[in-house]
DNA sequence: GCCCCATGCTTCACTTCCTGAAGTATTGCG
DNA sequence: CGCAATACTTCAGGAAGTGAAGCATGGGGC
């Protein structure tokens, strides 16, 4: 699915190329509620694999929708954001927790049960 | 990630957990648009396997958002849509075309051009 | 009469993707 | 000195998806 992102991709093709990538929607969400570090996500994202999570930062960073933000500290501190391009994916995101709410029974919300 | 949908899920999660499966979403789109045919669906996902889609549909009548209807005839005929759970997700999916088309550079309608 | 087509799948071998576990460099703390 | 922290990387193994072929049945074309 990753190789049809082509001039002639519908946007809704395009979009699930980008979202439905495992775990990334959750990434996106929880750099929305303000986790900025790797191992803050790695934590929230319990299950995702420090590979995969480097993957999909770099993936989203590459496409635009996130900024890194590297500090010359040690141990390294290194800060991601999201850009104007991935907060615009946020109403999407508020759907889809309006939509398991309301159909799947899900009340506790992860970002905010943590917080 | 499909089997962290427990009881404290939280909603995104859930909702990710349905639609972030490969084809999912697409499997979804094309229903709402009237596609209704194994065959149909099919041709209009180009590179998804028989499998494949076959795994998509029966996932989704199981958790009750596509309703199937077969017809006994030769050859044999069955008719999938979306149930109302099923056309509950048209708001993220319209979210997502928004998304596509501002941020991705994505113009032409899958839906619409195969038309 | 045989071959091909249609539908809605299933099976199998192979490829791709993700995870679990371990590792890395450096500094600080007990 | 050992452990912890961070932000990753590497590797072996398991899980998921694809490509190709197959199945049953009836109809149409040659």
């Amino acid at each position: 699915m990753s190789t049809r992102l082509t001039e002639e991709t519908c946007p809704v093709c395009a979009t699930a190329d980008i979202i439905c990538g495992k775990w990334t929607i959750l990434v996106i969400r929880d750099l929305a509620a303000k986790r900025t570090r790797f191992c803050e996500l790695e934590r929230s994202l319990a299950g995702i694999s420090p590979r995969t999570l480097s993957l999909r930062l770099r993936g989203l960073e590459e496409e635009g929708i996130v900024a890194r933000h590297t500090f010359p500290e040690v141990p390294p501190r290194v800060e991601y954001s999201l850009t104007a391009k991935g907060r615009a994916l946020l109403p999407l995101i508020e759907d889809m927790r309006s939509y398991g709410r309301e159909w799947l029974g899900a009340c506790r919300d992860a970002t905010r049960a943590a917080a």
